[in-house]
DNA sequence: GCCTTATTGAGACATGGTATCAATAAGGAT
DNA sequence: ATCCTTATTGATACCATGTCTCAATAAGGC
């Protein structure tokens, strides 16, 4: 379960939202071929609205509060296809492995507050470096990585 | 550094199996309070010896070779024993995020090739430098992280 | 060797995710 | 706008992975 996510907080200041256009996610489904349906609409507006990384399992109960009819694997289904499509990305961590957040547009580097549980998104020059140096003192070529951060955000610092 | 790539060699080179000791594990879990049991002395011995990741199904079907009647539930529980202990840990990645690799004293970062599935265990320094500039820049207090790299190893590469 | 109790094994159970298939609805053609 | 084709959906059965229960076993202090 994700914590604090019942918390009240101010502001959600972490999350990107701003920076994310459902609109743009819709284009992308149809340019990749597929048919632009409601229950595509639902989930990635709920995906782009979030201040939290979201479970399959979460976004399903969330789409049926305003589609009652959803379907489970649907919205499995669905997760998949944003997630091949690169407009979701796998949070791996402390809540487990099978939430999701929103990509953007750039690499860039997540870090998860374990103490409001939300998600923000770092300059990931400095992961690119690393990745290049290491590259050269181990001989080994790397096609991909998965850097995670954890700790306390700015905001849970300041309120504590 | 490890790194023990021997380009001579096609096979085994990766995992530094020869620097961890399946004894060390077993005074461990003895000084955490922990009985030394029979099961616990296979399972170690299996992922100490390992050259990949192994998830806690395959440590159970190999552990019933040595010994039929080892039970399911007890590899998960030992499993869990030891990723608590810190003496395993998960890895994040193509795979699925239910497989693991022995943890080296220091801390390190994993590398897995996508051609082999073998882990390498690089040197953690560049990592330390990136959370500590990664914190600077973000204001957020980092505590953890999760780095994982993927590609084609040094062997891999050769032999190709 | 005895006794206490942590650990085990077997199997029932829970959870998270997938496959199947008839019904629905996109969206191009008319 | 209406029809037609077929991708997508929803319901449900299914599977895989992991957890819980509890009687039986075996560590290890005495």
């Amino acid at each position: 379960m994700i914590r604090g996510i019942n918390k009240k907080h101010k502001v959600g200041c972490l999350m990107p939202s701003k920076r994310i256009n459902p609109a743009d996610w819709l284009t992308a489904l149809d340019e990749s071929g597929f048919r632009v349906t409601t229950v595509q609409e639902t989930l990635i507006d709920i995906f782009a609205r979030s201040e939290y990384p979201l479970s399959a399992e979460q976004a399903w109960e969330i789409a049926r509060q305003s589609r009652p009819k959803t379907g489970r694997a649907t919205v499995y289904r669905m997760v998949d296809k944003l997630e091949n499509l690169g407009l979701i990305r796998r949070v791996h961590g402390y809540q487990g492995c099978s939430h999701f957040v929103p990509t953007l547009p750039e690499l860039m580097m997540l870090f998860i507050c374990l103490s409001c549980g939300r998600a923000d998104y770092l300059d990931s020059q400095p992961l690119e470096d690393l990745i290049q140096h290491s590259e050269h003192t181990s001989g080994h070529h790397i096609t991909d990585s998965r850097l995670q951060l954890f700790g306390d955000c700015a905001d849970c610092q300041e309120n504590a």
